[in-house]
RNA sequence: GGAGCCUUAGCUCAAUUGGUUAGAGCGCCGCCCUGUCACGGCGGAGGUUGCGGGUUCGAGCCCCGUAGGCUCCGCCA
């Protein structure tokens, strides 16, 4: 037996046993007589005492110890000396005096230390197994578990059942790049890695199976962000004969059900909404962060007659004008007024207007053209006051909405609004458009998937091919200014799945090369239903408090999909190329 | 594909306007130290300043190129 305890175990009630302690040298305190062992685990730390009066082999041998040395010793629990104990530690008030140690494996000399911070992930990662030993990422994978473990038990306790669905899949025209997996016994074919287990899921809807989930890996072959990784996993959720009300109240117990069991906080429910519309107009976003006020007031009737030609241009080309009021941002400087106006560029603005309300005066060189009505108009619907900085953007709905909702959350963390803010402030956000023309591609796009359900009263114009006026029977459920998930009513009408089909683009032959199965499927009896997919990393990112989701995960990519760990991905050996009748260009070799 | 920032000892960082032999803390090695908890003290080893080129009497610092990393845009139904 290696143990009877654990590190973070042993209180003042253990004094006098004798126990054995397995771990990891953490620190070393060498006296030169008495030498301290911060003896860690998963759990936590346990204070080992060596003193030469005790037992004079023992203690010599401790002399030896290095950091990360794994040892075991046995010994007799005992009272810290009075005024030693250690407050910041759950063991403080005692210490484990051995009368053996063992010492089980020697580490070498360490690429870098855990108690500090690194700069450098590249290095970080190529130790992955030696970095998740650092307390911080221990304590996020044993948070992830409780959030899966929590998942599992509310959706069983709901009906739910887990099915596993294949890894080895097909390549679908729609949505992002696939992976792609060469087949060895049908040389010449490929399989795709899932991008998600959609279709899956509807089929097991269609089978009769009505409430379905899956702690489900997904793969997109695209580039990388903080938030984003080649692979990540999905909570995915479908059910038969539910309605997106269903879905939301199903979502809402599940994440209260997550909060509780990994934070061990109580979430308000249900979760207030905001359509598309209003969310975009209000907040410039369509995953609004809501812990700060700074929203979008439209100035349209303000500036219907103005004589300032920008603003008047802008609207009488059907297009906005809105500003933003960032309260007490008047001292911006110069860097972070260009910076801002970048950010506008960047998103499609021609520029950016503000006004510094400083010294009781109003400075900005637009200000001369507003009428006096203008300016009272403005100083109300703003409640604009000393020390205030208004921006204005004038163009398309969409732009100027982007652009302020932009800078919104910049000024948000430029002021640090939101820091060490305990706040969670769920909603979802409803009635997504359907599909989004891309000029790139000269076609039209779903916004959520090819599978979602137009909203019922939105059907007629399907036909009258009002594509842009559709709203889908969609959601997103989003957490502090991050979309944690997103789902849809699907069709189950083979009719209708078809028109979709044809709106998108897809023409007869290839819905029946890729999607066949599943139109088969619709006409053999499919019940109406729908679901919802959430991204497990970043949900457990958000509750760790982690900036990125490579924290949260045990063996993350690096920004270009490598894996340095084990240095994936590698060559292969030409006889693994032959086999699959691969041959490589000469720029790949 | 594009933009920004970064790259100096094993790690985290510094190095004034371009100026002597590139420094500090931690880690490592040696010695000392019996109540610490980031233990402490003394000594030591450790550097192609990512790489290549240029300007200059002189480059870690300026210029050009290049590689790599991170963040963002595009992309991600």
């Amino acid at each position: 037996m290696y143990r009877t305890h654990n590190c973070n175990q042993l209180r003042k009630t253990d004094i006098g046993y004798e126990v054995k302690l397995s771990g990891w040298v953490a620190v070393r305190r060498d006296h030169g007589g008495v030498i301290f062992i911060d003896l860690r685990d998963r759990e936590g730390l346990t204070q080992v005492v060596f003193r030469p009066e005790e037992n004079a082999e023992v203690a010599k041998q401790s002399h030896s110890l290095r950091p990360e040395d794994v040892i075991q010793v046995t010994g007799k629990v005992a009272p810290r000396l009075p005024g030693t104990e250690n407050p910041k530690l759950a063991t403080g008030e005692i210490e484990v005096i051995p009368n053996s140690l063992t010492i089980l494996n020697r580490a070498e000399n360490l690429p870098f230390q855990l108690d500090t911070e690194l700069s450098n992930e590249d290095l970080e990662l190529t130790y992955r197994y030696y970095d998740l030993r650092r307390p911080r990422l221990s304590r996020n994978l044993q948070i992830r578990h409780r959030v899966t473990q929590a998942t599992r038990e509310y959706l069983d306790s709901q009906g739910f059942l887990e099915i596993e669905t294949p890894i080895l899949s097909k390549s679908t025209p729609e949505g992002a790049r696939d992976f792609l997996v060469p087949s060895r016994l049908i040389p010449g074919k490929f399989y795709a890695l899932p991008q998600a287990p959609q279709q899956y899921k509807q089929l097991l809807m269609v089978a009769g199976m009505e409430k379905y989930f899956q702690i489900a890996k997904a793969f997109r072959d695209e580039d990388l962000r903080a938030d984003r990784q080649p692979e990540f996993t999905q909570i995915d959720i479908e059910a038969s004969f539910v309605t997106a009300d269903d879905i939301y109240t199903l979502t809402e117990g599940m994440l209260a059900a997550i909060f509780k069991a990994a934070r061990g906080v109580e979430i308000p429910k249900p979760f207030p909404r905001l359509t598309y519309r209003e969310a975009v107009s209000t907040f410039g976003s369509d995953k609004p962060d809501r812990r700060f006020g700074m929203q979008l007031v439209d100035l349209g009737d303000v500036f219907a007659a103005s004589e300032f030609k920008v603003f008047r241009g802008a609207l009488d080309s059907g297009g906005v004008v809105k500003a933003i009021n960032a309260k007490n941002f008047a001292e911006i400087t110069i860097g972070q007024a260009d910076e801002l106006t970048a950010i506008a560029k960047t998103f499609g603005a021609k520029g950016l207007a503000f006004i510094k309300i400083e010294d009781g005066e109003w400075k900005s060189p637009i200000v001369k053209f507003f009428s006096e009505t203008e300016k009272e108009a403005l100083r109300s619907k703003l409640q604009i006051e000393q020390g205030d900085l208004v921006l204005f953007a004038a163009d398309k709905w969409e732009i100027a909405c982007e652009v302020l909702g932009r800078i919104r959350l910049r000024i948000a963390e430029i002021q640090k609004l939101t820091a060490g803010s305990e706040r969670l402030d769920f909603l979802w956000v409803t009635d997504f458009p359907l599909m989004q023309w891309s000029a790139e591609e000269n076609k039209w796009n779903a916004v959520h998937h090819p599978f979602t359900r137009p909203k019922m009263e939105d059907l007629p114009l399907l036909d009258e091919k009002k594509f842009s006026e559709m709203r889908a029977d969609a959601y997103d459920v989003v957490l502090n200014g991050v979309e944690i998930g997103g789902g849809s009513i699907r069709i189950h009408e083979p009719e209708l799945q078809a028109k979709m089909f044809d709106a998108l683009g897809i023409s007869a032959e290839e819905q029946q090369t890729k999607f066949g199965h599943l139109l088969r499927a619709f006409r053999l009896g499919a019940p109406p239903h729908g679901g919802i997919a959430l991204g497990l990393d970043r949900l457990v990112m958000l509750i760790c408090g982690e900036q990125s989701i490579r924290d949260v995960m045990a063996f993350p990519k690096n920004n270009r999909g490598q894996e340095l760990m084990t240095q994936s991905p590698a060559p292969v050996d030409p006889k693994q190329l032959r086999e699959l009748g691969i041959k490589l260009g000469s720029d790949n070799s």
